[in-house]
DNA sequence: CCCCATTTTTAGATCAGTCTAATAAATTAC
DNA sequence: GTAATTTATTAGACTGATCTAAAAATGGGG
């Protein structure tokens, strides 16, 4: 209950950075350890042992020796901002610029850091409020809230009929990959065959050309969701039936403040 | 003759900024000195030196000690791109953010840094390649050539009629003074009278309303073109007719590689 | 329960950009 | 032409972000 300081803490753009890769493992139910920092920034583990620290001091997260970092209330609500920020320069860039999905990581990673807020809420409202970016990934809102991911990892699919729901994947040259044989977010596919023992997955994409063929690892960062035969699960008693954007797999509700 | 070696030297926003600052000194005819350059960037003189002869070093510019900076052509065509950059994004934040011209050139300053050689053709081409910013000043061609500017300063204007052709200010509190009472680049207006001993300006703006009032430090900073009775200039033999874009005071001829 | 491989932290440096205070050069004033 | 004033440079220091190499802690396998 104890009112909130709403300190509006300046941060460097590094640290900024920092919080969003913390922030990125901890959505994987990951932990957050020096080394683990270190390869997404692609700096020295010494260097992250450093920044932690400053960090931990700064409020921004729990830092435990030997162990790892855990987001504080504080440093999550920077990070969820950083995500905002990103996502909706990313869906700008592509919606306005005419920029390829394989191109807009790039430059987003470095306007996230330099455009206001009120750039953020002018674009904002030139794209209407856009709930995904180019990449199916949520965009949270303005006041942090973010969409419960309901979507299901590719490399754990069975056969069957998806919608793809979102990429979480900045490699250009696998985006373009992507793109060229016709998977991106919205798109039908049907999950034909998973090769065993790690073997790729066959599929075939809607408009129904040639089968793609698709590495593991690959399916790792593509998530579906299982068109069709939805089983109409029972609602427990009490749960309050969920109005409005029910359609196949568009999870609706929300977390974090 | 010497086949220019292209080399695209990166730099810090730092070094784009005091670039940047030069090239504004020397366009006003000033010298560069450490304590100018200082006073423009709000740093101390002895962080000018040192970056100075830093930049000197980079082949930038000429420094002499006690004397200044100069930039060399390597130096002037990454300031020349710095402008262009910033007045291109100034000109999208207006035309396509709706910011106002007292709120573009903050942003600016950050996103000229920031943002990509793609961006900034992208929101060329959506601009339809404007030649003017905001405020009037002229945006440089992506090869770096700028319009010569032909325009007068209202602080040595006679009493007559002009037109607002540029503002070479970037207070938001004077740019919104100035759109209060009506003047704005293309706007005409008729300067009155100037009280003697630096007194103030009396103008009246095109929509005839009420006479405004400016002091000639303001003044300093408004430039314009004579309207109407212009001399139609005797050609000297030789000089061909500039076809295209000779209305009033428009200068047609550029400069610089 | 101890050893070893792995992970993490510590120690010591570097680099860019900045500052303040002290000194020196240049310019202006008389 | 010397003194006073202004401008510029030097000296020394600091901060933030990074590195490498060395030391220390952790955590399994025997
Ligand atoms: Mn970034
Ligand atoms: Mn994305
Ligand atoms: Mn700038
Ligand atoms: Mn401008």
């Amino acid at each position: 209950m104890a009112a909130e300081s709403q300190r509006t803490t300046t941060v460097s753009s590094t640290v900024e950075d920092y919080l969003k890769v913390v922030l990125k493992i901890e959505d994987m139910k990951q932990r957050a350890s020096t080394s683990r920092v270190a390869r997404h920034l692609d700096v020295a583990d010494a260097t992250v042992t450093d920044m932690l620290r400053k960090l931990k001091k700064a409020g921004l997260l729990e830092y435990k020796p030997y162990y790892g970092a855990t987001l504080t209330r504080k440093g999550r609500r920077m990070a969820v901002r950083m995500l905002r920020r990103h996502r909706l320069l990313e869906m700008f860039l592509h919606q306005v610029l005419g920029y390829g999905w394989e191109q807009v990581h790039q430059e987003a990673e470095r306007l996230e850091h330099a455009v206001s807020d009120l750039f953020i809420s002018r674009i904002d409202a030139l794209l209407d409020y856009p709930a995904q970016d180019p990449h199916g990934e949520a965009i949270p809102d303005a006041r942090g809230f973010r969409q419960v991911e309901d979507d299901l990892c590719l490399a754990e699919a069975e056969p069957g009929s998806y919608i793809i729901r979102k990429v979480t994947n900045s490699e250009a040259e696998f985006l373009a990959y992507l793109d060229k044989v016709g998977l991106r977010p919205a798109i039908r596919f049907s999950l034909q065959e998973k090769a065993p023992f790690q073997g790729p997955l066959k599929l075939l994409p809607e408009g129904g050309r040639e089968p793609v063929y698709l590495g593991l690892e690959a399916s790792g960062s593509i998530f579906v969701v299982p068109l069709k035969q939805r089983p109409p699960a029972p609602l427990p008693e009490g749960a309050a039936s969920r109005q409005a954007g029910d359609r196949p797999g568009r999870a609706t509700e929300k977390e974090e403040a």
